[in-house]
DNA sequence: CATAGATCCTGTATGC
DNA sequence: TGCATACAGGATCTAT
């Protein structure tokens, strides 16, 4: 559930508390809440944590020493809050990681269970930093500065399948999900199933730079929220689902030209899509 | 290798 | 009310 920009609100508000902390405790709750990994969560008690870093939808603390890192995937319902020790413990809480902090801790709930923790090897990203070796096929995202969007554009428009597909598919780039894809595309025309290779690199160029633009106004705001499954670490909701233009707007009028948004089945889930602005183009 | 589709899970909304 | 079905913000595995 979770795209780059409500990933980005949790990694900004962890960051000023696990910065520095060390790990005192870690406690699993669920067998699928830890990937499986050499290393195992427990490795982590001991650990001083410098920072949180992100690449796209994947949040890591690495490890003094710089040689490991504590992973976290939130997947389509995952939260990391920093709650008081004393407060009881929300339904679905999988994970539990104190700290050298007497009052709160944080704790990883989840839902459906599809998001992660674990312990990693960081290896080079190639640009003087590092990355944990489970996120080293995950592609830079687009809020990025040492991404190159020249080659973003090269790699997307090479794919032979729809633009969506790609937009979606993290190791081209990565952070964008279904909301920012259905966005983006509304904002550029562009209709989800054209084929990456029939759109010219200023299209495409055009795509990512309203993709950046929506997903930085999302950021401002909080992130989306449509319920209580996405909050950031005080367990608060962000404010941009009532700024979409397409997602999620099926039967309402679309804001550029009035036409009604429409909702497609696509790769078993949905895309939304004004009819009018965004035709479908063939090979 | 590249791509399409199924699948992992729990909860809520909707329709019969 | 009960039950069945569809759907939800993601990533990964499998088959082709």
């Amino acid at each position: 559930m979770p795209e780059l920009p409500e990933v980005e609100v949790v990694r900004a508000g962890l960051d000023p508390y696990i910065a520095g902390r060390t790990i005192v405790a870690v406690q699993n709750f669920h067998p699928r809440a830890a990937r499986r990994s050499a290393i195992g969560l427990h490795d982590a008690v001991g650990r001083r944590m410098l920072w949180m870093s992100r690449r796209g939808k994947y949040l890591w603390a690495p490890f003094a020493g710089r040689q490991h890192a504590f992973v976290m995937h939130l997947g389509m319902s995952g939260q990391l809050l920093i709650q008081q020790r004393t407060q009881p413990n929300p339904k679905h809480l999988r994970i539990t990681v104190e700290f050298d902090d007497v009052d709160r801790q944080l704790r990883f709930v989840d839902q459906r269970t599809f998001g992660h923790l674990m312990i990693d090897e960081l290896t080079d990203d190639g640009h003087g930093g590092a990355v944990p070796i489970c996120v080293s096929h995950i592609s830079r995202d687009l809020l990025d500065p040492v991404l190159d969007r020249t080659q973003v554009v090269a790699r997307i428009r090479a794919k032979a399948t729809g633009i969506k597909r790609v937009l979606l598919d993290q190791s081209v780039v990565s952070g964008i999900g279904n909301i920012y894809a259905d966005e983006a595309l509304w904002a550029a025309r562009i209709h989800a199933e054209t084929p990456a290779t029939v759109l010219t690199s200023r299209q495409v160029a055009k795509l990512l730079e309203e993709a950046i633009a929506v997903m930085q106004r999302a950021l401002a705001q909080g992130g989306t929220s449509f319920d209580e499954l996405y909050v950031n670490v005080n367990g608060q909701s962000g404010y941009f689902s009532r700024s979409l233009n397409a997602y999620g707007q099926a039967g309402k009028p679309c804001p550029r030209c009035g036409s009604d948004i429409q909702r497609a089945k696509f790769m078993n889930r949905s895309s939304f899509y004004c009819p009018r602005c965004q035709k479908q183009a063939r090979a």
